[in-house]
DNA sequence: TTAAATTCCTCTAGAGACTAGAGCATTTCG
DNA sequence: CGAAATGCTCTAGTCTCTAGAGGAATTTAA
């Protein structure tokens, strides 16, 4: 049996954070201690590192919820699993080409500036006031 | 003079977002109407815009807060806003970078997946439980 | 065995950038 | 003038944690 500070340093995640995931409901409410202490065994160290895996992928919290769900259905067909990481992947991706975009626009910007004239001169504050010297519609 | 919906139907803003803006500081308390309602003139539409823009392109309010206070001295050398928009550009290329290791993590998942297999076996769900069937070190 | 050190408990609040709603006041328009 | 629209302040909610207070349990060292 771990305590909450033994499944902290296996997982890498924080001990507040494991609380929080059992408020959220993605972590089962351990069992107690006599002393009213969290207590852990194998299979809450198996499920709090798809947690984290899946948070490190960037899935929020009611997507990794309904993945637990998903997984405690193994004769469940897969497919509503496969939506959620297609899903995921699609949002990313639209991110990636915003940021894009944003980077694009702030490399022009900031090629302008030498860091040298005065502020009233300066292109990233005149570029910042007026939208029309920017290339795309932001 | 403007009331605050007129700003906020000319700029963009929701109402509510400038007297948040207005709360941290980035806008100056706008005069008042005798029944306390607040008026605008174009200064301020100028200086909305220029906050709307600057979000816009994904600066924080601190950073706001600074390349307004910096634009308010035009005669000091713009060297700080060339930071500023340096930096930020930093952090997107790092995100972009970020999310692109993620993507390619996500795409590797889903596409192994054709949702027809039973969830036992589905891999999605089992590259979330096994971080050794992942490629990067995310 | 007992004292000290560490870990644990719950609860509340804060981060960032807004957004929504309650309950009431002012302004505008017909 | 009266109704509708807009405005005001204040509080609380979003999301995923993180930090701290104040106190209890557990572990370690003397």
């Amino acid at each position: 049996m771990l305590s909450i500070g033994d499944l902290s340093r296996r997982t890498g995640v924080k001990v507040p954070t494991i609380r929080y995931y059992e408020q959220m409901g993605l972590l089962a409410a351990a069992e107690r201690s006599e002393g009213n202490q969290r207590r852990y065994e194998r299979g809450d160290l198996e499920r709090l590192a798809f947690i984290r895996h899946a948070r490190d992928l960037g899935l929020d919290i009611s997507a990794i919820r309904e993945l637990i769900s998903l997984s405690e259905h193994p004769n469940q067909p897969c497919a509503d699993a496969d939506r959620i990481a297609s899903d995921h992947l699609k949002a990313v991706r639209e991110k990636i080409e915003k940021l894009k975009k944003l980077e694009q626009e702030l490399a022009r910007i900031v090629s302008h500036c030498d860091g040298d004239h005065a502020i009233e001169d300066c292109y990233v504050i005149r570029s910042l006031s007026d939208h029309g010297l920017c290339d795309g519609e932001h």
